[in-house]
DNA sequence: GTGATATTGATAATTATTATCAGTACTGGT
DNA sequence: ACCAGTACTGATAATAATTATCAATATCAC
């Protein structure tokens, strides 16, 4: 419920109000501990709220972002997907290119080697995105 | 031209056409050292051969991919680009977030890394696409 | 409450890519 | 050379995801 209270403390500091479809869309997506589309998360919203459009949702992701409650995850495949980022540590993901399947990874011995490659460039880190792509245990078996 | 020479014997091997549209649009690409998204190629196209179509364009890109003779770069910013493949090793983008300015980077080190955790979660790795994004020098000075 | 204004939802617009398809141009066999 | 079969092309339409528009509505400070 913490990250509820945080967005809602997010708007009213950019004088933004926290409208109950706003609410609405937010509780949704922090309950869910999935890595949605905004039309999958569109989809949840509407089971509960039929009156709540796509742009909403679409809309309240991207406030959520600038909150720093989700994360912009592309995969390459067309469509971006929201993942957790409040009190979720960074990560990187292995996608499955067969099945889609990922699992999110870490090492923390790649973040710093990575800080020492933008160092040597001059450049100032904000992000980074690393994406693995392969074939996962199941689908190796199938084959 | 050795790449030329490829991209023909690739066709070949397929079954394919060298036709004329193809190996132009080829050729140009392959002069450009630059990483260019479909449309940009296009224009360039353009400019030496104005009966050519975008989708022969966009055609073509996909098969000197295949060919491995480009590479798609993906910066997140809703269009896709393509960068030379053949005998331009592996490397990773650090990308400007102000500019769009981008240097090639390549660590040994991070390959290796990447491996073993691939390993360890059983998956097959077939590639991968790491992006950092950052301030350039040059936009650091402007601010 | 009330009024200024932020927000909403339906729809249209935008953007990049991909599919369709009739006409054209190659191909190999004769 | 000719021919039949088929791959290729380019214009256009279709697709897909996101974003902009805008009149109607909801919200909040007062």
């Amino acid at each position: 419920m913490e990250s509820q209270e945080r967005f809602a403390q997010f708007l009213n500091s950019r004088g933004l109000r926290s409208s109950a479809p706003r609410s609405q869309v937010a509780r949704i997506f922090l309950r869910t501990e999935r890595h949605v589309s905004t039309g999958e998360l569109y989809d949840l919203v509407r089971k509960k709220h039929k009156e709540i459009g796509y742009a909403t949702v679409s809309r309240t992701l991207k406030l959520l972002e600038e909150a720093g409650l989700c994360r912009q995850v592309d995969f390459g495949d067309g469509t971006l997907r929201y993942e957790h980022a409040y009190k979720h540590a960074h990560h990187d993901h292995l996608v499955c290119t067969k099945c889609g399947a990922f699992v999110e990874i870490y090492s923390g011995k790649l973040e710093k080697l990575q800080d020492k490659m933008v160092e040597k460039y001059g450049y100032m880190q904000e992000t980074h995105k690393l994406n693995i792509f392969g074939v996962c245990p199941k689908c190796q078996k199938k084959k």
